[in-house]
DNA sequence: ATAGACCTTCCCACGATGGGAAGGTCAACC
DNA sequence: GGTTGACCTTCCCATCGTGGGAAGGTCTAT
């Protein structure tokens, strides 16, 4: 059993983020010393983990907590996971998309500017309104 | 002159975003009519239309303000401007690769997912930690 | 016994945005 | 003139996930 500074250390998760997802029900409340410190094992540390290692993929708490549901349900169907992780990379998909979008749009502009001492620049031209190109409502 | 509305209108920028622009000091005060109202000029609305823009490619407020900056003053250099926007597409490279490794990781779990009705799922299993394979912290 | 490293709860902040309440104003129409 | 509906104002709250820090309690080692 361990206090939560370990369990942070040996899960990735800081101690603030332990306590929040207790707080907001993502992970079951931990048990308690006399005095009130919270106590750790290794399956609360490998739920930790879990979790450290879903949010390092981009999923959501929500999207955290249903990964979290399915795993332990042993009754689960694995599609019902593998259909969370492809929404997730759909997600993805569109986030890069629109990220290359804007470093594409940015690049262009870069490439047109000087870069020198003088005032004239293409990159604030254009901003201030010159060339209407709309890049997407956000 | 015309309203907050027509002026969030014609720029794209919301009246609420346009109260909360002036409020943190992005934008100069609006005029006011006797009874209060917030008026805006063609000026007004060009100013909004950069932030719009700016935004759009990805800069965060502060590099918006630095921006704006530069745009009103006469004797900038062009490399300051280009330095900003080289800088900021950096910045989307780097998210842009972190987003790709995450989902190159979770294609990489899918492909290996059967997605049928049985129970055993290599995502889950990855999750819970069976094989450590760090993503990069975050 | 005291120091220092831990823990607890509680509040605040971020960045940008939206929602909504409570109340004032304007324009148009009868 | 009066009413209606669309606008405007300010103010507060929520998001999402994370960190900072204060005020106070606990544990451990010297």
């Amino acid at each position: 059993m361990m206090n939560i500074g370990e369990a942070a250390a040996s899960s990735g998760v800081s101690a603030k983020m332990i306590r929040y997802y207790e707080q907001t029900g993502l992970i079951p409340p931990a048990g308690r010393t006399v005095s009130g410190y919270r106590t750790y094992g290794p399956k609360d540390v490998q739920i930790l983990r879990f979790v450290r290692r879903a949010r390092d993929l981009g999923f959501p708490m929500e999207k955290v907590a249903d990964l979290l549901a399915l795993w332990r349900d042993r009754g689960r169907a694995s599609a019902d996971v593998k259909h969370l992780a492809e929404a997730q990379v759909q997600i993805l998909e569109a986030r890069i998309r629109e990220m290359q979008e804007m470093k594409a749009a940015l690049e262009h502009l870069v490439h047109s500017c000087a870069g020198d001492d003088r005032a004239d620049c293409p990159i604030l031209d254009d901003l201030g309104g010159r060339s209407a190109c709309e890049v997407r409502p956000r």
